[in-house]
DNA sequence: CGACGTGTTGAAGGAGCTCAATCTAAGTGG
DNA sequence: CCACTTAGATTGAGCTCCTTCAACACGTCG
């Protein structure tokens, strides 16, 4: 197998983690040489399932993936979405059992890599430890969000809220911008995502097209008045913690 | 002023943080040598407000505190309530800016404890910094389950879940039981908390009294069958990680 | 082509909301 | 110790946002 020396696999988690703390460049040679394996998903496999105790987490190289949860009375709640650059398991793998599962939305690419390699990381270089504990308090600010926004908006708002969420995270990794992106999510997950149904989802995202908000087709949207959408979805970037 | 050298002030964060990660004596000793200045606040004040930029964060000594965000209709989203030994403010003083504000609910008393302290006995020592690490995924994993109560439980099981975690967790302290504790939280507290209106919880609370499952008086619950409380709520203490 | 996953639409019903009034307990000040 | 105040709990009536159920449309893929 050959080795592309010029683009490291792990090279996007030197990315995510400088968004939080510049890291030294042997803080970014430490992450870079951070021991994994490479491995694919096809869409709805699940990375981690509720109950698993997991050894290694995973950073997601590309694709997308999302948390779930599953109430007794058969609900799911989607709890977060996970894009290309994100550590998507320090939680389940460093508490010791996963207390819910994250499932791939589409084909992913992941690499894998062992806690205790994590761990003695973090811990030998505070820069990056730090980095990746900020992360992990990032990832708590938007529940904090998604719990606000399902709690206390409107479907409407809601709605437009998680537009805008996605708009800003994939601007941020160049993914797409608040002009439009690719919408991996089909209204079904929306709904889960919101605490909605699918057919309310189905009525608002009509709304917003018939109101020049915005313009979807299959999978993707174009966002007209990004500013005006944001106002809708009550969103505000801070949370996000981007800048 | 004397110091009581029997029980010492950071006491509780020795507690709270040896239920993550077993600490060894120096690093107990470490934790209780933390720098810290001690504070009260009385019911309603804030300990951080949302755009505060705080550099030190607060180990809450005793008495109840919640966090909240306000959405921007006007509704305010509880999205967690802390007991004494937890430490609550990691989140607000790690990242620059609170995207949150926290809130007494009692009169509380707290030690403020340096950011820089914090960090540097962190990495000072692993064990220590293992365990604030946990603590905070388990606030993480605490935030999903509340997603999960407000987006996908009806009203009934919401409130019952809510009772059945606070049961648990002040259980988990010695500051009540299963079979029942003071309740610090108005019904209008536990509405913000669940995203439900006053009415409403009022109206659900007199039901499961009127079932026979609890049985309140103005601020505590005494709960007759918790087996069968926790199945209404569809609580299951495995997302708290306390054991 | 047929079948399945997803999106779209209609009609009817209900869980929870709003508004507004009343009740109760616990202060608080005289 | 009592009148007064006030925060919180309780109750009723009407309404609405969202759900449920059920059907149909569309496009993609074997």
């Amino acid at each position: 197998m050959a080795l592309v020396v010029d683009t490291p696999v792990m090279a996007p988690m030197v990315r995510k983690l400088c968004l939080w703390q510049p890291l030294s460049d042997a803080d970014k040679r430490a992450v870079l040489d951070l021991p994994h394996t490479l491995r694919s998903f096809d869409a709805g496999n699940y990375l981690v399932e509720e109950g698993d105790s997991r050894s290694d987490c995973c950073l997601l190289l590309s694709g997308y993936a999302f948390r779930q949860k599953v109430a007794g009375a058969g609900g799911r709640q989607i709890l977060a979405m996970h894009i290309a650059g994100d550590v998507v398991d320090l939680q389940n793998s460093l508490l010791r059992r996963a207390d819910h599962s994250v499932q791939a939305l589409s084909a992913v690419q992941v690499a894998l890599i062992p806690r205790e390699a994590i761990v003695a990381l973090a811990f030998s270089r505070p820069g990056v430890g730090l980095a990746m504990w900020y992360d992990t308090l990032v990832d708590g600010s938007l529940y904090r969000e998604w719990m606000t926004n399902i709690g206390r908006r409107d479907a409407r708002t809601r709605i437009a809220h998680l537009l805008c969420e996605f708009g800003s995270r994939l601007e941020a990794v160049g993914l797409g911008s608040t002009a439009g992106y690719e919408m991996p999510m089909t209204q079904e997950q929306i709904a889960d995502a919101t605490g909605l149904t699918t057919v309310h989802v189905n009525r608002i995202l009509m709304g917003l097209d018939r109101q020049g908000l915005t313009q979807r087709t299959r999978r993707s949207v174009i966002i007209h008045d990004w500013d005006r959408l944001c106002d809708v979805g009550d969103f505000s970037r801070d949370y996000l913690h981007l800048d």
